[in-house]
DNA sequence: GTTGAAAAGTAGCCTGA
DNA sequence: TCAGGCTACTTTTCAAC
């Protein structure tokens, strides 16, 4: 049972958050066929979705080597003591290289998704990220190759 | 020096690519009057980087809490002998909690994103992985909290 | 880059559950 | 009352030049 909160998205929204991440571009008449709403009332839809947050915005799906952005890589930080979240994000955002941080748990306190343009590249970054004053260590892997990519997308109806 | 390759990006390109990623609903007239050029110019270099492949597509941003995906985990999994990564991508594309995944170097061969309802359905995510039959074992890392996430996005201008 | 026709976006108004 | 359809007006797209 999934608890039903207020606020919840019923299934016409699902579908249309289906249509719009499948194709961010494409026109509210076409989302309204598949989802059987005109165009206004889809459009009021997805007003409604973006100021109650769940819509965040609209990006450009980009091949990353087309970029110049050839290597990929985890780095997983230790840190000292209790260095705040806040801190390890103020930091992490200093970098361009960086896709996606995570604070998890186990041994690792955090993880740096790092895109860099090759092995020297990324090199620099991992050893200015170990330089860091709240990191003690830093533990690298490198990406071989990407299987699987998706944006997230709401779940499938259960 | 990068090597300038053909078929690499202008600056022009890096700018709309810019702008698209940070709202690909932006009108051409709008990215034009950021670029300096006409829509239909912008219009043009669009189609042809989407020619080209650089933009595979757009996509909206979604907030996974509100689309029911509360808890998020690194699955890795250690896999038999020589597995293709033919194998692992058709096995791990069937999983619609899966938003990622990765062959790496070192001792996990691979890297899975997932996200789930909630605890209770991230373990039944890992069972299901363990259970795959080239899946030796695995080792799961729950995220805390999400620092940073950030799109692709053309290099700085070095 | 400019032009102009066709398509899409958008606000207001009306209707029915 | 609230969400959706309809209509009319504006903006955007897009192909030809």
């Amino acid at each position: 049972m999934t608890p039903t909160r207020p606020g919840d998205l019923d299934p016409i929204d699902e579908a249309i958050l289906r249509e719009l991440a499948a194709d961010a571009r494409a026109s509210y008449a076409d989302i309204g066929a598949v989802v059987a709403l005109s165009a206004p009332a889809v459009k009021r839809r997805v007003d409604r979705l973006r100021e109650r947050g769940v819509v965040r915005g609209f990006t450009v799906l980009l091949d990353p080597a087309a970029l110049g952005w050839e290597t990929e890589a985890f780095i997983e930080l230790f840190c000292h003591g209790s260095t705040s979240p806040a801190t390890m994000r103020a930091a992490v955002d200093r970098y361009p290289e960086v896709v996606a941080a995570s604070t998890v748990t186990g041994d690792v306190d955090v993880v740096v998704q790092v895109r860099a343009r090759d092995m020297r590249h990324l090199e620099q970054v991992v050893e200015r990220l170990a330089a860091e004053p709240f990191v003690a260590r830093t533990r690298s892997t490198i990406v071989l190759s990407a299987l699987v990519r998706r944006p997230d997308v709401p779940p499938p109806a259960p």
